[in-house]
RNA sequence: GGGCUCGUAGCUCAGUGGAUAGAGCGCCGGACUACGAAUCCGUAGGUCGCAGGUUCAAAUCCUGCCGGGCCCA
């Protein structure tokens, strides 16, 4: 049963009796500190203006009439400048093991956003090299968003857009086209805005390969060819690296189609009979100043070249008609300035709010405190893909989504490794792994745990007993609050939360010699825990084993890829 | 110069207008012949960048300033 749900019912209805309406502003919310009981509302307060009562005399007068009416309640207080506080009775508490027994796996799931198709965008990478961190930390957040949606009843799509058209691109099918001369024996000097990592002279040498007549081609017809392998080869390494990471994208949507669609000029043309754009310069112009930016941008260049913005335009366009009610793209921090843009572009096509942007801060790489350099140059730590397979997708995952994503985050591969006992992501999965160990022990001993909503339950009175009860009752408000307000830091901290509760369980209560009735009662507890975690876990997109392999030091280092 | 954003313990970071601001790491000191010590318990550590304002109540909202990061000119 919802202890906030419950208490908020029978404040409505208090308040009801006592001729007074509900504050838009109110909170039901866990105290900070046990003491002040279960649940706290702040009603009181809210209402003595109005009222012309004093606080703490309203809810006085609240509580005396919540103390008559039947209820789960144990203690009702009235306490510092007016809060109205709530216990719950033991009984209560222990309904929540039915409802996560029931729901398992499923257990925190909710319906806002039932009927709601909703799209996240993220990576969405030019294909001109492999992923590297910072694309990780979008991966994750991405990834994690969606999942969390859909646990709260969302219909969500994940989509890559692949920058696949534009000036990036015609500089990656030179370079590869110059490497490739190049390593045919050409001598020819690099130039200044190529692409120079290792990758491109690879795919140079496979294409060359491949297509061993390519330097009797027509030049053009080479640069395309170069190009295509270049985009596929990258492509397909961008999706082996994002599988690697747990990622995957419902759809892959190319710039180039937009543009070969002639979509670009439909955009065009429905902005211009709206008296949106105008040609001015031989340029045509978009009004954003209309909508909040502090300038008018470029769409088409007098060149005739399409500006990135134009496309993007053209890319948002096509999803709304696609029905998303609501669309997320996840940016790059240095992206920002594009916003307002962006969000002007979206009010234009007449979807004022319907684009919510969410800005990653930078991921700096660093190594025993030190900076690990990010150019194109081809360092060990680069790529997403090197970082991964050094501290494994569980604990890079959890990592990026234990901070808040405007926030800068650092990233110490050394400490990370070294600390890799400590790190919050196994103290988290050994709570997991921990209560299946117990039951795989009791199981061989003959227990089982209590079946849900038998008797028994009576025996879960210690302190830690209801402890664990209110935390698990807790998780269905903190994956609502997340999913609405965009935040998977908030279930990782809750994770954290709960193994730290359950880790002090097992150091303060011994399970299996309790005596049989005890022990099963204990058993379904620390049961619907492990639920709890595995569902946590699952919407971060990190395994919850049901064991852990014990790692030494020595082994850890061991495996440490070579360093140059 | 304009804009966005951040500033919380030695470090990395949580904190939805609410009560005595928290966690992990690090330091120091304790706890297994029982379910995994990847754990637990305890000590120390704070001008929530600074100054005003709004509010019954501000780390949180508003304004200005200082400092870091980023984008644009």
């Amino acid at each position: 049963m919802k202890a906030k749900q419950y208490f908020e019912d029978a404040l409505r209805a208090a308040l009801t009796r006592l001729d007074l309406s509900w504050p838009e502003k109110t909170l039901i919310e866990p105290p900070r500190e046990r003491k002040f009981g279960d649940y706290s509302a702040n009603v009181a307060m809210l209402l003595a203006g109005a009222a012309k009562q004093k606080p703490r005399d309203l809810a006085e007068a609240l509580a005396a009439d919540l103390r008559g009416q039947s209820s789960h309640f144990e203690r009702i207080e009235v306490a510092g400048p007016g809060f109205l506080n709530v216990t719950f009775a033991q009984s209560f508490w222990h309904t929540i093991l039915d409802d996560v027994s029931v729901a398992g796996a499923s257990y925190g799931a909710s319906s806002p956003g039932r009927g709601q198709k909703v799209q996240v965008e993220y990576v969405s990478a030019n294909p001109t090299g492999p992923l590297h961190i910072g694309h990780g930390r979008g991966a994750a957040l991405g990834d994690s968003l969606a999942r969390l949606l859909r646990k709260t009843g969302h219909e969500v799509s994940c989509e890559y857009y692949i920058n696949d058209a534009g000036r990036q691109m015609r500089i990656l099918g030179d370079s590869v086209w110059l490497r490739l001369r190049q390593l045919a024996g050409q001598e020819i000097p690099d130039l200044e805005d190529f692409y120079r990592g290792d990758y491109i002279k690879d795919i140079a040498g496979r294409v060359h390969t491949q297509y061993p007549d390519i330097l009797s081609m027509p030049e053009s017809q080479a640069i395309d060819l170069c190009f295509t392998e270049a985009v596929d080869e990258i492509l397909a390494g961008i999706k082996k690296d994002l599988t690697d990471f747990r990622v995957g994208h419902d759809v892959w949507f190319s710039e180039k189609s937009l543009v070969d669609a002639g979509r670009i000029k439909e955009t065009f043309d429905d902005l211009t009979a709206r008296g949106l754009a105008f040609e001015q310069d031989g340029a045509l112009w978009f009004k954003t100043t209309e909508f909040g930016d502090d300038k008018d941008r470029v769409l088409r260049k007098s060149s005739g070249e399409l500006t990135y913005f134009a496309s993007d335009i053209a890319y948002h366009h096509d999803k709304f008609k696609r029905g998303f009610d609501r669309v997320i793209d996840i940016w790059g921090a240095d992206h920002h300035g594009y916003v307002p843009r962006m969000q002007g572009a979206v009010t234009a096509l007449g979807r004022q709010g319907a684009l919510t942007v969410i800005l990653v801060q930078l991921v700096s790489l660093l190594k025993d405190g030190e900076q690990v350099a990010m150019s194109t140059r081809a360092g060990k730590f680069e790529t997403l893909s090197d970082v991964v397979s050094y501290v494994g997708a569980d604990a890079a995952r959890f990592l990026f989504l234990s901070r808040k994503s405007d926030s800068p985050l650092e990233f110490d591969l050394e400490l990370v490794r070294r600390k890799s006992m400590d790190n919050p992501v196994y103290y988290v999965q050994y709570a997991h792994a921990r209560v299946h160990s117990m039951l795989a022990k009791a199981r061989d001993a003959g227990i089982l745990p209590a079946a849900p909503g038998s008797a028994g339950c009576e025996h879960l009175n210690t302190p830690e007993d209801l402890e664990l009860c209110r935390l698990m009752e807790r998780f269905p408000d903190i994956v609502a609050a997340a999913a609405e307000t965009l935040a998977p830091h908030m279930v990782s901290n809750y994770l954290s939360e709960l193994a730290a509760a359950l880790h002090k369980y097992y150091s303060q209560h011994h399970v299996l010699s309790a005596g049989p009735d005890v022990a099963s009662a204990r058993l379904l507890l620390l049961s619907c825990v492990a639920v709890t975690l595995a569902a946590g876990l699952e919407l971060l997109g990190v395994s919850a084993p049901e064991r852990m392999d014990q790692v030494s030091e020595d082994a850890a280092l061991a495996s440490s890829p070579a360093q140059g």
